[in-house]
DNA sequence: TATCTCGCATACGGACCGTATGTCAAGTTT
DNA sequence: AAACTTGACATACGGTCCGTATGCGAGATA
């Protein structure tokens, strides 16, 4: 049977987000041609306009979803640590595992800030953030983390771990670096305790 | 007299990196023209291209000189401090204000990393990172901090600092949101420490 | 089936970057 | 000091890219 009208739409979008994702990991945004972009869809840019307004909003739009895609995966290796301290470090850690991908740094690192503006601010309301911020919440009321300001320890501890892969990606020798990394990112993050180790 | 052709020159770069630095900052990197920003500055895009090589070479240039001064001024606080652990904290508060700067932020923090790439691998070698490696190791030596390595201890402390300033930046409220931050930033902080508070 | 809707393709205009070429003054040589 | 050389900068051109305005044809509607 021929297809929907909104289905075809929505293949569309899924096939020009695609695209996109590719493009941008590969030649950064502004250096990603929309007519290739398209075409390598199939599609031309009359539909990329037509669904996503202009190049900012197809960015953003893949933004998006990489950022739930990420933020999903943190939560869940967060909720099968033993308890919830543990859970924050493993969400940090799996933060800076997961950075060192190109396509996480180049798009949602690099260029992401960079056309979008600060995070926070962002359409996805960037769930990543939201997740550690909820989980610092958690361990403030049960007393194990110092009564700091939820959002501020969250934002600190994302832009550090995010730092720190970005070091780890331009380093000649990630694998040997990757664990100085998660052992700083430790040792910092213990500095919220309120008993120290 | 008549002034000779390397004063001149050095006279056009100058001029040159600093209509830049406004143009980069108004308007963003991607969005200043290269011959609106030259004509501000009196000359031609045949100049720019002629010491620059293009318009990244005059984003580098501009990038190395505020990231000197940011670390100027943060080594000069942080030595004025009564110990070398007051003097980390003090360099960190010190960063997170000047990412307060819109100048700084837009070009140093956004545009810097997005188009030139990780800031280790800039030609200024990033004089900012730098400087707290330096007061890491130190107050390593002195038996005061855990003995992590200091890179990763500079790279994930400068994080922080950073996407604090990008918060704040982006709040209704910057006032009262800084103190905040800066609580935050000493908290982690303190996890270095070898013995806590 | 006739009409309407609208998602997408096509065509156009404007802007911008990087290079290739021209020019003229500052330095050099004789 | 006069002719010559160098090179810093201006000018002109080609190619690419983005965003919009217009056209078309397949699904939706009645």
């Amino acid at each position: 049977m021929a297809k929907s009208r909104s289905e075809t739409m929505l293949e569309n979008r899924v096939k020009l987000i695609a695209a996109a994702r590719k493009a941008f990991a590969q030649k950064g945004y502004s250096a990603a041609s929309m007519d290739e972009l398209t075409a390598d869809a199939g599609l031309t840019r009359g539909a990329l306009y037509h669904n996503f307004g202009d190049k900012r909003g197809l960015l953003a739009a893949v933004v998006d979803q990489m950022d739930t895609e990420m933020a999903a995966r943190a939560q869940e290796i967060g909720a099968r640590a033993d308890d919830d301290w543990q859970g924050l470090l493993a969400e940090g850690a799996a933060y800076i595992e997961m950075a060192l991908d190109p396509e996480v740094q180049r798009i949602v690192l690099l260029d992401g800030p960079a056309v979008l503006g600060d995070p926070s601010q962002w359409p996805s309301q960037n769930s990543c953030l939201q997740v550690t911020r909820s989980a610092v919440e958690r361990l403030i009321a049960q007393g194990i983390l110092k009564p700091v300001d939820a959002e501020a320890a969250a934002r600190l501890l994302s832009g550090a771990a995010l730092n720190a892969a970005l070091w780890i990606a331009a380093s000649e020798n990630p694998q040997s670096v990757l664990p100085k990394a998660v052992e700083a990112f430790r040792s910092l993050a213990s500095g919220l305790l309120l008993k120290p180790l």
